[in-house]
DNA sequence: CTGTTAGCGCTTTCAG
DNA sequence: CTGAAAGCGCTAACAG
């Protein structure tokens, strides 16, 4: 492999003008960058990511750490979609994504993570599916050794930020359009989440709105996000019920699947917008959230708080969109 | 973060002492070993990754080129398994894995690529469903440039190795558990994968050696990996079929919904061992390839590759099991 | 605007 | 067995 040596002797200048025209930084003319330029080109010339990362001090390198449950087809599509990306806008923005997994983790002590990730020069990390209290994170992001970026979960001060969309919301909206258009949906059964995510507590803030605009009659249980659960839950109040709400499509595929045993119609409305939700062979109202686009954000805005920004809450938008069959295709 | 002359300091001794330590070098009493290892456990201290990598020329950074097709929920799950098993032993290895996608580089130019891979330090590549006649791959292995390890295709040489299950045989011993479990098998629809995969055609070997051995009528059909497809198939020949084998779970649950919806039994078998097949709602036959486990292997083969040893053809083993429903939890 | 130079933290000869 | 010293390829002051 060339070297920025060689490119300088090239192009007959010193190699701290090619590291400026590598860099784009002022102070070069044009007719020496140019010069430059056609010496990199013609030695076919990339800089050493690594020398650059040692000399710097920056690396670029964000570890994005996923929370892989047990193996869930559902959570294997949303996962993968956000590892895409993440990857792909780490790409561009010419970062190195290392993707880690929770478990690796989650048994070593925060001073053992700390020096891991600083050995492996990790700016950035990016965390998915925080839970409310998560004592390893929380020591992690109070270490204030990394700048990080959290997916879902309403965390930010200095050099953290969140991204996420609007789950109160985007809840109170699905859960709205469904109910308006059907008939008698006083009744709302909501299948709620996992008690230890964040995202259960903004979406069942939600619906009370909706609960309490409406005048609905609110009843709240939880599914864990299984569609098992949502199952039983369905066949255990379908008497006392007119509309589910799920949390999740997961859920929702549970509950229309129960509804389909027993024969009779409710409508049902669930949360994410997966390609598998087509399994339930009809068709539902759902929140899409486009995880590759949000994993994108959380990547960028990684880059923003390296780059010296503060912190912030970023809300990203949805869209309501009715789910019908998909072919699933290998 | 202490650095390597830190801990010198604090032992008392050379930085040059303190590396052999790090990497075990022969050469240093046992006395002097001891001091500097109290030292780095004083200083909590972790060499540079970054550093090392760009002193001694050696990353042990791996490319993991995942090939994402069309997001699929049964791709996803096989894809996440191989990218976790992958992650993990390139952990507990302490090399690096770079997850890359293969959309990322295949409109761009061997050189380019190859450019790309260099400036990032990467030493090793690992190639997950290359198919048949695949220029880049080819150009990309032929270019010596890289150690590669190929998933599931017979492809090695002097630093290229393959890593797979035996196909042929996995195909064979599950059709033949399932004709021999099952009355009147004479007729077998074997529904094919994709023509431009390596694996489509040696399990195809596998399925004639059965038919040659048991006298059987093989009928083959390609259904392309699609559950669709599959489905299709299976109406279209149900009339001269006693068995489906499929190439893979989704063209099976492809095939047993078709049959469901003519209200036909007829035995299936798989080939896989996704979770996602319990959504056939019923059992059948198939191959447990350990995708975790061959991605494992794989990562271990590139470490052996990067440390000098030849390519090689490196065959795991699998499991015929009977799936049957599975919860789907998230 | 351009070039010189001192590192980044570690590995690796090569003398002692 | 131990230590001094020369880099790895690049960045970033700092002079000119």
């Amino acid at each position: 492999m060339a070297s920025i040596k060689d490119v300088a002797r090239r192009a007959g200048v010193a190699i701290s003008t090619v590291s400026k025209v590598l860099n784009g930084y002022a102070g070069v003319s044009d007719r020496t960058r140019e010069r430059v330029n056609e010496a990199i080109e013609e030695l076919n010339f990339t800089p050493n990511a690594i020398a650059a990362a040692l000399s710097s001090g920056k690396s670029g390198r964000v570890a994005f750490l996923l929370n892989l449950e047990e193996g869930t087809a559902a959570v294997d599509e949303i996962d993968l979609q956000y590892l895409a990306g993440a990857i792909h806008r780490a790409r561009e923005l010419n970062m190195d994504v290392i993707t880690l997994f929770f478990s690796m983790l989650k048994d070593k002590g925060t001073a053992e993570v700390v020096n891991y990730l600083k050995a492996q020069s990790i700016e950035g990390i990016i965390v998915y599916g925080m839970e409310r209290e998560d004592p390893f994170w929380k020591a992690l992001i109070e270490s204030g050794e990394f700048k990080t970026v959290v997916v879902d979960a309403p965390f930010f001060d200095r050099n953290t930020s969140s991204v996420w969309i609007d789950q109160r919301k985007a809840q109170y909206d699905v859960a709205r359009k469904t109910i308006l258009e059907n008939e008698n949906c006083r009744r709302v059964l909501y299948i709620a989440g996992r008690k230890d995510s964040y995202v259960t507590w903004e979406r069942i803030r939600g619906i009370r709105d909706l609960a309490g605009e409406l005048d609905l009659e609110l009843n709240v249980v939880y599914g864990d996000f299984s569609e098992r659960k949502a199952r039983e839950l369905t066949f255990l109040h379908e008497k006392e019920t007119d509309v589910f709400v799920c949390a999740s499509d997961l859920m929702a595929i549970g509950a229309m699947r129960a509804l389909m045993e027993m024969d009779v119609f409710h409508p049902v409305c669930g949360f994410d917008g997966i390609a598998l939700m087509g399994y339930a062979g009809k068709q539902m109202n759902t929140v899409r959230q486009d995880f590759f686009r949000i994993s994108a954000a959380a990547v960028e805005e990684a880059e923003r708080l390296m780059g010296g920004a503060e912190g912030r809450n970023l809300v990203l938008d949805y869209e309501l969109v009715r789910m019908k069959y998909q072919d699933i295709i290998r």
